[in-house]
DNA sequence: TGTGAAAATGTATCGTT
DNA sequence: AACGATACATTTTCACA
């Protein structure tokens, strides 16, 4: 599959400048970049239509709003059920906030967050009542060193 | 360790309003909360000062940026080196967007992301460089199910 | 696609409760 | 902490290049 890269530099300017403060003026932003104002504009309007800019949020320390647990766990769907049935399940489990279909022992791996290492279970006990899972296994975070980084687009 | 919430129910509904669309104006905001618009704006001011807000930002498709390849790294550190330096060398790889620490078999786990799968060989060898690191799991993305959704806060 | 300028909207501040 | 009013700034639109 060949990569569809949807945006020049200028735009990878604009994302970077935007990933690191989300209200940054357009006008700053266009004074960076060696645009005008509503240039900057038509050029976000345009990202946001086709989808590079999912939208415009902030970020927030889930450690300050309670949730104090994370724990990756890995699921193995053996019933045969199609990964994406499985997949709109998972997406109503509020305590999964990310899912990935995976190669290897595992079919699909999911993030989930919670306010208590004790409320893993409950969730566990909610993943395996989705039909055609199997089995789970979880990696408990200790400590999560970093994430949630500013995108940095034109590096390494 | 007790959970210190620096929110209260109010807030939640500011978090999840933003978290949906972070240039939602205040005065919206506040209508749905019941809050003037200079009321909210003190409020996320000061979610601002506490570090509950990290940033305003935006959430960006990776695909549309040419990120096409996803796996997660499992660490091992048997070299005796300090979390704490290996943590720091991790996060000068532009590759890795997330780092935890963890319990089990291995000690770190990574989440990187990069253009092409052919990629992940640089990444890991930078990885292995570092000392202490002994050994790394790579477990491949096939598809992003989901990720980046909106924090939606006073749920299950 | 981009520009500058005007109109519309939103943010930030302040005196007050 | 919250409010309304106001001053200030930014976004959005538009005619034109």
């Amino acid at each position: 599959m060949q990569v569809i890269i949807q945006t020049d530099a200028i735009d990878a300017k604009i994302l970077t400048a935007l990933g690191e403060d989300g209200r940054r003026s357009y006008a700053e932003v266009g004074a960076e970049v060696g645009l005008s104002t509503a240039a900057v504009h038509e050029r976000v309007k345009k990202m946001l239509e086709r989808g590079v800019i999912r939208r415009f949020s902030i970020s927030v320390d889930p450690l300050t709003v309670g949730l104090n647990f994370t724990a990756f766990v890995a699921i193995r769907n053996d019933g045969g059920a199609h990964c994406r049935d499985i997949s709109a399940r998972l997406r109503e489990v509020s305590a999964v906030q990310e899912l990935h279909s995976v190669a290897g022992e595992y079919d699909l791996l999911a993030k989930v967050r919670t306010a208590h290492a004790r409320d893993l279970e409950a969730v566990l006990l909610q993943i395996k009542a989705i039909p055609g899972i199997t089995r789970t296994t979880s990696t408990v975070v200790l400590n999560t060193e970093f994430e949630d980084q500013p995108l940095r687009l034109g590096e390494g």
